[in-house]
DNA sequence: GATGAATGAGTGTTCATTCAT
DNA sequence: CATGAATGAACACTCATTCAT
């Protein structure tokens, strides 16, 4: 029973695997059915065996991504601001590069989907955007970072690590390759911090 | 006969930011050519005495914005870092906020369309890169600017301005609102400079 | 501009007919809008023109009988029960004959499909029932027929009726030719009568 | 080795009458195997252990029909017009009663199934009406009915009966009901017989 | 024998594109 | 030039049937 069920699971996300690196490739929309079920080996029909539609792949690829942000979210440590960002730069681009056909397919697909923007901005981007924004703004009112605009400032730290991911694969660098994630952690740590405090000579 | 061609060309942009609109609005791929022609006010066939298909009306909005980006290129001024920086911002979120049909239309269509991709890489997306890293570059080797990894900061600074546009029209705020662009400019300035220098002190 | 409509409704048309003579031959379900297109020789397309759907073509055809009989239920004449119930007979068979596989399609679809059996049921048999029903018990009380319950002979009637359709086409006779009809309206006016009325020895 | 088969048998008809109960609610060609095994509490694999394939369930449905049907043919009794058509009636209401899911789905399918039609025809049709017929026309030899066309006559006698199992479950009345049985009979014979004779004023 | 996961041919429907008017 | 009716290729999805377990 629980050996059916396992089988039944790991059935489930190799499809799911093979219908984001599909749609990855050529987007949502462009993508067969016919074409998802040939990158994983089967019959478009068995496809439906384990997904209602075509919709519901997408929204289970939003979902899985949804659960991998959500076990991130719980880690940042408390205390200094340096840790918590590289902490927070290293997790996400971490989670970007392991999921990196799910999350190339939902940044395009949110752009044209309602309700899956909704879905997305209500349980992923919006509270990535209040953790960060609460410590910085935490860390104004300590004085351990400069006045600023913690809305504005929070974006712009997100956007950079965002479109990381749209410079992967392009011939001027994948900067979400394994063997570079420390040095562009470190990079983009400095730059940030340098940002974020009343500078006083500090540099890493 | 140039009246004939003034007309003419006249209605192709007519038709085209009709089809930015259309495409903005839901997608290129959901989008139809009804669609597109009921928004511009002439029948379906018409779209076709001045495109050659869909994907050429898709292009052709491409080839819009290269026009537009192509011609904020020349201008960023010598001199300072600040005002270099601030100009930049000021000139990139003006010219997406002037065409934000067009600039999300494309952000999307790029990620799943392999020659849209390429052209716009080519002629867009790596000049302004290689215009800052240039900047930043020279600025590291002058003591302008701390030691950095160019490559790596740019693409931040770049990534930070794309991502508002993502977030036009969320809840939290729309940063590209004309009377909100000063404040934006400024406070992303400040942030973005504060990280790029030796850190003095210096500060507004 | 009524041209146009004249032109759009003849086609129209043209299309329903094709369809209840594609269903009538292998029925609704088996049917194939591929079918149906060739049969009206048009592209599958096309029928999306004129119809939403398939079930739509089924609803029209409903639609389209449900009218014919409306114009008939006006038409028997008061006074006198043998030219009533001949007439009656004429119209429901002439009726049949004209609309033979709309009559076909929809005997047989409204067996198994719900809304469909509904809207049949109301808007055509229920009346038709009806008017004969109170013709009948009309009669009985003013001892112009024999008591007899009412409800039940008049289904009788009906279904005597209808059963000729099913028998259309059969090796044993195709009691809904043309050539036919008189014959059968007074055999079958003969028949009835001789078991509606008292039976004082009357005969055709 | 014999309880082998009669196991297989018992088996056989629980498939096939599960098979009629779902054709009977939502038609043969709506109805899907799966939901035909789900009512009988099998798998869908297993019914292809008894039957070739779904056309061959609705075959052995008619084949069953066809076998109650032969056994009525024997019975009716020789001798008075009066108790042969009672018991015409009385028997063909009761057979449909019985049997009410299969023949609902035969009268369906044998409107839009050539073959299937054939084979009713030819062995239950064919036989009914012949037998009926030929009594009708002995009874007009013998002065016992009065001269009409036995042909029209037999089919308006069938098509009631037929008709009322259309109208089973309607609002106005539900004739196979097993209470009304008696009424239903003694009514339809009062009216066809006073049609079949030269109405010398008999009545019960 | 029984199962039910897997199959893949076949269906309704959409929509970019053409072309006669 | 402009139209919009017509086209037909392509797609998501269903379901009768098979076969390894």
């Amino acid at each position: 029973m629980a050996w059916r069920d396992a089988f039944r699971e790991q059935r489930r996300m190799a499809i799911l695997e093979a219908a984001a690196r599909v749609f990855a490739r050529k987007g949502y929309q462009r993508a067969t059915m016919r074409e998802v079920a040939a990158e994983a080996g089967i019959a478009p029909g068995t496809i439906y065996l384990y997904f209602h539609n075509k919709r519901d792949l997408l929204l289970s690829i939003a979902e899985r991504l949804v659960g991998e942000i959500g076990r991130l979210l719980v880690q940042p440590p408390e205390g200094e601001l340096r840790p918590f960002i590289a902490t927070l730069l290293r997790n996400q681009l971490e989670m970007m590069r392991r999921n990196r056909p799910f999350t190339r397919v939902l940044l395009t697909e949110v752009m044209t989907d309602e309700a899956l923007r909704r879905q997305y901005q209500e349980r992923v981007v919006a509270p990535v955007l209040a953790q960060l924004e609460a410590r910085l703004q935490a860390g104004v009112e300590a004085g351990e970072v400069r006045p600023l605009n913690a809305s504005i400032v929070t974006r712009a730290i997100v956007g950079a690590v965002v479109f990381l991911l749209l410079s992967a694969g392009e011939p001027l660098g994948d900067f979400l390759a394994e063997e570079r994630q420390d040095e562009v952690v470190a990079e983009l740590t400095d730059f940030f911090l340098c940002g974020l405090q009343p500078c006083k000579g500090e540099e890493g």
